[in-house]
DNA sequence: CTTGACCTTGACGTGGCGTCAACGTCTAGC
DNA sequence: GCTAGACGTTGACGCCACGTCAAGGTCAAG
């Protein structure tokens, strides 16, 4: 029996281009091309199309699928090759998800985060009055003010900004580096920036002791355990003070 | 601070070319470009390439990187889709697994299988004074010896055509197709062809009738609970005996 | 003769870069 | 001032398995 390529394909259950990319790379060569250009299909041809198919469904590659049907591979152990790779395949997939899990939860967590990060750890209304009567009546008005004056998106920004400093902060602590370190410099620059930007705070004055408030927020970070746990425990405060102590002795 | 195109991709542990192909994409413009050419990078960029490399970690293809650092998406909203999208692949990849290690089951049964097939259930030795009864004396010689003469190459190619076509009745009379249907059909064709290949038996002699033989073994199949547990069961085994003698009936 | 289904070859697009190629620029040493 | 070598640029192909036009030839039915 033969068949024009649309015919194959449908009774394969394929289309004619895949038909034509198969002959173009040698896998699928039609049993006979007629004066016109035709291709035809004979029982044969069917039988190593179903082959094929059956192979790719399971992932194998055209040139592995072609070794396996020229018999210079065998089935069972490039089967085995393949099963090895899509195993792998499936452990590099697990642990991506467990890390975009485990970024979601810190940025949903991260309203929350904020909420103790605002004033370096301090919600507006929770931590209202030691905000005011650690940094002055009018500090937590204006910072109240411009947090507010962000609006959604802004403060979704800012969210994410923070959480992601301090999620580099606990990354760094982890990696053995030096608190004197590059890499801790790096983010101790950032995170000066980082309390710059917010108003009300002496960090954002003109006329303030930059290196003062930072080195006593570094101290603050160790000795206040709401910090320290979102620093990822003491030993990680004390890294961000000490590669902030270095950052301000050097630079500010 | 102002950093040439490889010393920003030495510090955050890419290359040039990656961050060439950034600013291609406007994913990642330098800050400044010098007279000559030159990409230069300053904070700003760093902190944006390292957020950029955080979730391309993560998987997130390059248009959805961009979107969620436009601000045109929610992070934590990107995160969950590509998650969801990650979740189906890991799924696909499992049933592959799944797939792939029955396939190699079926291989390395593939023996066994055949063993119980090659007279349509019957293995040389195993079955000799069987299969001698049944078909004759001189039809286990003469297959005995086509089946040497095929050589470990040819054994194999067999063996795995003869796996294929019951895989194939296997997910034919599971798919819930009537046995008239045109795959069984096809399926039949096929099988009656794989029938004659086998030199020494009834299917294989010009003057043999062939009809019969079809119909007759189709009922064995059925009977035989040998035969039955190849074809996934009795209700796989009446399958098959069905679509051979509508087969049988119509075309031989 | 027309219509419409089917066939052909050729070429581009996909995703995220790796990898030449061909050539300009900068720095350091002689 | 010359040269070597490190670094920069743009441009283009390759990967993988096709999907998807595009432009045009072929064939059977009415």
């Amino acid at each position: 029996m033969e068949r024009s390529i649309q015919q194959l394909a449908r009774l394969a259950g394929t289309t004619s281009r895949t038909l034509r990319h198969y002959d173009d790379v040698g896998l699928l060569p039609p049993s006979r091309t007629g004066g016109n250009g035709y291709r035809y299909y004979d029982d044969a041809a069917l039988l190593r199309l179903q082959r094929i198919l059956l192979l790719r469904e399971l992932g194998l590659g055209l040139p592995a699928i072609a070794a396996v049907l020229d018999r210079e591979t065998d089935p069972a152990r490039a089967l085995r090759a393949h099963l090895d790779w899509l195993q792998a395949e499936q452990q590099r997939l697990a642990r991506q998800i467990a890390s975009v899990r485990h970024t979601i939860d810190t940025l949903e967590q991260g309203e929350e985060l904020m909420a103790q990060n605002m004033f370096d750890g301090f919600d507006h209304t929770q931590y209202k009055e030691e905000v005011e009567q650690r940094w002055g009546t009018d500090a937590y008005a204006r910072s109240d003010g411009w947090w507010r004056g962000l609006g959604a998106a802004g403060q979704q920004e800012w969210k994410a900004h923070s959480a992601r400093l301090i999620q580099d902060w606990v990354a760094a602590a982890a990696s053995g580096e030096a608190p004197e370190g590059p890499h801790a410099q790096e983010l101790a620059a950032r995170h000066v920036d980082w309390l710059r930007a917010v108003p009300g705070t002496p960090a954002a004055e003109p006329d303030g002791d930059l290196k003062a408030y930072v080195t006593g927020l570094g101290d603050m970070y160790v000795a206040d355990s709401r910090f320290a746990a979102n620093y990822g425990g003491e030993a990680g405060a004390t890294f961000v003070r000490d590669a902030l102590r270095a950052y301000a002795d050097q630079q500010l």
